[in-house]
DNA sequence: ATTCCACCCTACATCGATGTAGAGACCCTG
DNA sequence: CAGGGTCTCTACATCGATGTAGGGTGGAAT
């Protein structure tokens, strides 16, 4: 029923494998050749099968996405970079969410795909420190995130403790003291969380300024609804916060609103600032103050990074660890009247 | 390099078929036989390629989902829905973003990736009435939207005009009378835009109010960005709105900024009520009232009418329209205090 | 004892493309 | 004019699975 290379040959008059190297570009194919079977391809509707050509070759032009949920602003438009970034290079990218179940890595993990895919963009989110064996996977893969530290693949990340700890020095610049850090999980060490957290500390320490716990808010999962729970948490123990940090965009909209559902002015009362640099700041009552941690360099680097895995042999190759430039983009919600 | 079946049935010491066999579940293997199969399918690590089976069978089991963009928070919900309504039945959605550019949404109709799926969600934005001829595929597909109308093919859309009037309805029962409409598209009928315009309408026309121009806000794109430009557009041309109809979230959330950057109280001078249930809008300052147009229903049975086009044979097929239930979200930015 | 059917398994062709090897034509060099 | 290189094209094997057709069993039915 569907047009094969074969039909195409018989109706330009030539072999199937003529067809193969037109098609191909193969540069020794004269030009009433190539001509007559252009035509015939034009004439017949002639489309090439790529699952024909993907068992041949091996290659499958589709690389994969696992991310943890595609719900949650960070990951839908970290996907967005990496589809354009990927689109660059003549990919498509087919995306897996892992609903940050531990299970569902593993099964990401386990090349359930890999016969779809050449390769894996991987942000991990329940695998972690421990794991590091999982990840010796026998095809092409990049990690993002900050789950796991040396690990023996490629791996794309942001400069979580500096860029942290400068989005606490500045709002320490701003005259603020008693600064809250909101999504914090206790333990933890190598995540975003303990690494944020680490550079939080950091700027606290070179101010002199001592940490006080009750000023930490905690939060598992970094939404928006964790965010406003864990500031109301801190703001019912009885502290009172002129700053905010929080680990993550989602989590600063939701203890802005918790702060406002209170009637605390923001920034005048209390300055928050974000991280991740997502759409929605741009446009919340007040704009919100965030660090950029560089989406766009980090989904071109990892797709950089991915095909050059694909391509070259398996061999002589050194797992890089990328680190994405950052900057912080004031905005209304720690300085009033800002854009 | 990879293990093969053949290598599975050498070590197991019977046929390649049988291996197959085991593998598909089919029935008639002694248990005896299919422990060998299994055993050495372990031993060995073996790993079914897809690609292969695709070849063979010309399934995939991997459905297209062509969308305007994933960095739009519908949309991306959206995409999260679908993606677990095909995880149900055992699919893989590869996602492809059209940019709402009618060039890509042409490529997509097209059929380029048609070997590489087996069927076709499509919510197109650039094509619309006047196109429908180009919906004649020879492929598996089911519509999103609301571009197209009576086009030759399965659509899943929301009650698009009752559903504006009830938003309006509800304002007006709140007594509100002079009600802004934002994401006006002036002279389009069909797509969300003129429907949802229509379903406005309608409400005024019931209640007796006449419909003023002046409280309609053009906007093209419907994001944050041109939410906010539109509203004040409308302010700035002087009108003194009591309460807001935007047609979609993310222009809601932007119009609601503009209106409390300019110092009115939102629900307290302007009420607002956005449409399509996003999740940003239960953390905005305030939470925002909304229509929740049925999404995880959509996408339920966008999935599986694909499904069933793709099992059934071509002839007989009727096209089906099927129209998602809808309700009001009722929150803070039209009764004070609500959750 | 023959027939039949349910059960269990195998051999071989096949899906639609690409890689390999090599044949034929042509031109250039020495 | 032999030898070599470049250009153009073809025949055939091959990727790894599944569909088809059919060959043996053994037990029940005739």
């Amino acid at each position: 029923m569907a047009v094969t290379m074969h039909d195409v040959a018989q109706r330009a008059g030539v072999s199937i494998k003529t067809v193969s190297n037109v098609v191909n570009g193969y540069p020794y194919i004269r030009d009433t050749t190539r001509t007559k079977v252009l035509s015939a391809i034009e004439d017949l509707g002639y489309q090439l099968n790529v699952t024909a050509r993907n068992l041949r070759t091996g290659r499958t032009g589709i690389i994969g996405l696992a991310l943890p949920e595609l719900s949650l602003p960070y990951f839908a438009e970290l996907a967005d970079a990496v589809i354009v970034a990927a689109e660059a290079q003549g990919l498509t990218v087919l995306i897996e969410q892992t609903s940050s179940e531990r299970s569902r890595e593993l099964e990401v993990l386990s090349g359930a795909r890999r016969h779809l895919t050449d390769g894996l963009i991987f942000s991990p989110l329940a695998i972690g420190a421990g794991d590091e064996d999982l990840l010796r996977v026998d095809f092409p893969m990049v990690l993002l995130g900050e789950r796991i530290f040396h690990g023996p693949v490629d791996h794309v990340t942001m400069h979580n403790v500096e860029a942290a700890r400068a989005a606490t020095e500045y709002l320490i610049g701003l005259g603020r003291r008693r600064i809250a850090a909101i999504g914090v999980h206790t333990g933890e060490v190598v995540g975003s969380a303990g690494l944020r957290l680490q550079g939080h500390l950091q700027a606290l320490e070179r101010a002199g300024i001592p940490a006080d716990p009750a000023l930490f808010g905690e939060a598992g999962l970094w939404h928006r609804a964790t965010g406003a729970s864990a500031m109301a948490a801190v703001l019912d123990s009885g502290a009172r916060p002129d700053a905010v940090f929080a680990f993550n965009d989602a989590m600063a909209l939701g203890a802005m609103h918790e702060l406002q559902v209170r009637g605390l002015r923001v920034p005048a009362d209390v300055a928050v600032i974000g991280f991740d640099a997502i759409d929605d700041g741009i446009y919340s009552t007040p704009s919100l103050t965030t660090v950029d941690p560089g989406r766009e360099q980090i989904a071109r680097t990892a797709v950089a990074l991915l095909v050059e895995r694909i391509a070259g042999k398996e061999t002589d190759h050194v797992p890089v660890q990328v680190y994405a430039d950052y900057r912080i983009l004031e905005r209304g919600s720690t300085v009033p009247g800002a854009p």
